[in-house]
DNA sequence: ACTCGTCTTTGAATCGTTTCATTTGTTACG
DNA sequence: CGTAACAAATGAAACGATTCAAAGACGAGT
C-alpha cells in the first residue's frame, strides 16, 4: 500500500488478467461493464497509477516534446513556452522546457538528456552551431523545429520572424527621428542578434552621414543592459550616441535604468533608446519603450504543427515559416521626425 | 542505423555480453581498459544512447523533480524555478516546470502526471485545497515541499516567506506616509494572497481612522491590473483610495498603467502604490515601484534541500523554513511621512 | 602441477506495461 | 442440436536497461 501498486497487483486483487487491466485503461469499449466496473474498483482501492516509464518503453516513444530556450526568465521566451504548451497539450503532449542560458554546453546538456528521454521531438532555440547535431538527431529519429531562428529547409523545420526585417525597422525609425549616431546592444554571437544588426545596418547604410557603433553586452538580461548603460553614462556627452536600439527589451530596461538614474541624461531628447521582442513590462516602463513586436502565440503554436508534419512526414519534409515583425513607437522614441 | 541501437545491438558489435555494456556505463572501473575502448568505439558507432525510460523502470524511480508553479509568466515563479533547477542539477536531477496557472484543475493534471513519471519528490505552490491529496502522495512514496506558502509540520515540509509580515510592512508602510484609505488589490483566494491581506488588516487596525477596501481582481496578472486600475479611474476622485497595495508586482504595475496613462491620477501623490516580490521589472516602472521583496533564490534552493531531507527521512520528518520579507522604498511610494 | 585469490566477464531474471494470437463464453440461426 | 459469428478475457512475449550470482581467466605461492 506504502509502495505503489502495479497492474499485476490490480489484475490480482480484481480477479482478471493483466490484459484485462490493461485494455480497461486503453480501450475501455473491449471490456464488458461488469468486469470495467471491477477493474475500476480495484484501481480505486489500491491507488494505482501507471508508470509511465514501463508504458514509454513498450511504446517506444514518449509523449514528451522538449523545448531549449535561451532565457525562461525572458518574458519573450515565456511567452512562446506557454503557447507552445497549450498547443501541445491538446495534441496530448507534454511540453519540458530546458534552459539553455545562452551556454552551449548546457544546451548540448539538455539536448543529450532529451534525447534520452526519447522525446516525440525538440524544439530547439540554439546558442551554438547545431547544424550538424541536428542531422544527428533526425537520423535517429527525433524531429527538430528551430524556434526564432531560420533554418534550411533540407534539414529541419523552422518558425522564426524576419530579424532583419525587425532591426531594419528599428534602425530606419532611428534615423527617421533625425538621429545620426547610433549604437547598437547586443551580443551578437547569437545568430537573431547578429541578424538584426545586420537589419540595422543596412538601414544605417541607406542614409548617409549615419553611423552605428556595436556594443557587445555580457548576455541579454536587465543586468547586462545596466553595465551597458553605465558604460554610456560615464561617456563624455559629446561621445554618446543620439540614439541606442539594444537587441531585446530586458537589455533596453536595463539601458533605460542605468540612463534614467542619475537624470543626466534625458530619453528620448538626447538618447532615443527602441528595444525588440515587446514585452509586457515595456509599456509600462519609466519612459515607456518602443520595441519591435514578435508575434510569441504565434510562434509556440507554429512550433508545435511544424513538429507534427515532421513526425507525419517521418522527417522528411522541412517547412520554414517567417513572420513579420512590427514597429511599435511609444515615448522612448517620441519626438519630431525630420 | 535510422533507429536508436539498444544496449544489445553495442554488445553484439562489440562482442561482449550485455551486463558488460552495462558496466562500462555505470562502472567503468569494473571493466578492463581493452574492453572499455571497444565497448565505447561501438557505442560511438553505433549512436547508442541511453533509454531512460529502461533504466528507470528498471531503477523504479526518476531522476526527475516535478515542480509545479502558479505562473511560469511572473518573475518571481522564473526566478525560484531557475534556482531549483540550478540546485538539482547539483544533485544530477532534473526539474520539470509545470505551470497551473492557478487553476485547480490544471495543477491536478500535472500531479497526476508527475506521479505516473514517478518523479522523485514534487515542488508545490498549491492553488487549492491541497492537503489531503498531499497525504496520498506521501503514502505513495512521493515527498512533497510546499513551496511559497507555510505547512503544517505534521503533514509535509515547507519554504515560504512570511506573508503576513510582509503584508503588515506594506500597509504600515503606507499608513506612515499619512494615507488613511487603503485598497488591496489581489485575488485573497490564494493562501498568499489572503495572509497578505490579513498582515494589512492588522497594520490597519492598528491605526486609528484608517480603513482598507479589498479589490478582487481577476487573477495576479498585469492585465488583471490594468482592469482594476481602470475601474479606479472611473470612480469619483473623492471616493478613489489614497494608497493601494497590490498582492503582487505584475498586478501593481497593471494599475500604474491604467492610472497613469490618462493622467489624471498622479503616483504617488494622489494615490500611493506598493506591489509584492521586487520582481526585476519594478524598479524600471514609470513610476519606480515600492515593493516587498522576497529571497527567490534561498526558496529555490532551500525546496530542494528540503527535498533531499524528505527523501532521506522517507518522508517521515517535515521541516517548515520561513524567510522574511523586506520593504523596499522607490519613487511610488515617496511622500513625507508624517 | 595444483590451489587460492583477485579481477573480468557472463547471461538470466527483473522492472510494469502493451500487444496480440488464442481460448473461452454467449447468442443466433438453420 | 450443431455450429457459425461475435464478444470478452487470457497470458506469454516483447520493450531496454540494471543487477547479481556464477563462471572464467590469470598469476602467485607452495
Amino acid at each position: 500500500m506504502s509502495q505503489t501498486a502495479s497492474i499485476k497487483d490490480v489484475a490480482n486483487h480484481a480477479q482478471v488478467a493483466v490484459g484485462t487491466v490493461s485494455n480497461v485503461l486503453n480501450y475501455p469499449d473491449r471490456v464488458s461493464q461488469k468486469t470495467k466496473d471491477r477493474v475500476l474498483k480495484s484501481i480505486a482501492e489500491l491507488g494505482f497509477v501507471r508508470n509511465d516509464a514501463a508504458r514509454q518503453l513498450r511504446a517506444g516513444q514518449s509523449r514528451t516534446i522538449g523545448l531549449i530556450v535561451l532565457d525562461v526568465g525572458n518574458p519573450f521566451f515565456s511567452s512562446v513556452a506557454r503557447a507552445a504548451e497549450d498547443a501541445a497539450t491538446a495534441l496530448g503532449s507534454v511540453v519540458l522546457v530546458g534552459d539553455s542560458g545562452q551556454d552551449a554546453s548546457r544546451e548540448a546538456h539538455y539536448m543529450d538528456l532529451f534525447q534520452e528521454q526519447r522525446v516525440q521531438g525538440l524544439l530547439l532555440s540554439p546558442v551554438g552551431d547545431v547544424e550538424e547535431r541536428i542531422d544527428t538527431l533526425r537520423e535517429r529519429g527525433v524531429p527538430t523545429v528551430l524556434v526564432d531562428q531560420l533554418a534550411d529547409t533540407d534539414r529541419c523545420s523552422s518558425v522564426s520572424v524576419d530579424d532583419q526585417e525587425g532591426g531594419y525597422l528599428a534602425a530606419r525609425h532611428l534615423l527617421d527621428l533625425g538621429r545620426r549616431r547610433l549604437a547598437f546592444v547586443g551580443t551578437p554571437s547569437i545568430r537573431q542578434v547578429s541578424s538584426r544588426l545586420e537589419g540595422a545596418q543596412r538601414a544605417v547604410a541607406e542614409v548617409p552621414e549615419s553611423t552605428m557603433e556595436v556594443l557587445d553586452s555580457a548576455g541579454q538580461t536587465v543586468l547586462a543592459g545596466r553595465q551597458v548603460g553605465n558604460a554610456l553614462v560615464e561617456r563624455d556627452p559629446a561621445e554618446r550616441p543620439e540614439a541606442v536600439f539594444c537587441s531585446n527589451d530586458l537589455l533596453a530596461l536595463g539601458v533605460m535604468q542605468s540612463l534614467t538614474m542619475l537624470r543626466t541624461v534625458r530619453i528620448p531628447e538626447d538618447i532615443a533608446l527602441i528595444g525588440y521582442d515587446d514585452i509586457d513590462f515595456a509599456i509600462s516602463a519609466v519612459v515607456p519603450l518602443s520595441s519591435i513586436r514578435q508575434p510569441t502565440e504565434a510562434l509556440g503554436r507554429t512550433a508545435i504543427e511544424l513538429l507534427a508534419e515532421e513526425q507525419e512526414s517521418g522527417g522528411t519534409k522541412h517547412r520554414a515559416v517567417v513572420f513579420t515583425p512590427e514597429l511599435v513607437v511609444r515615448q522612448s522614441t517620441a519626438g519630431s521626425p525630420n
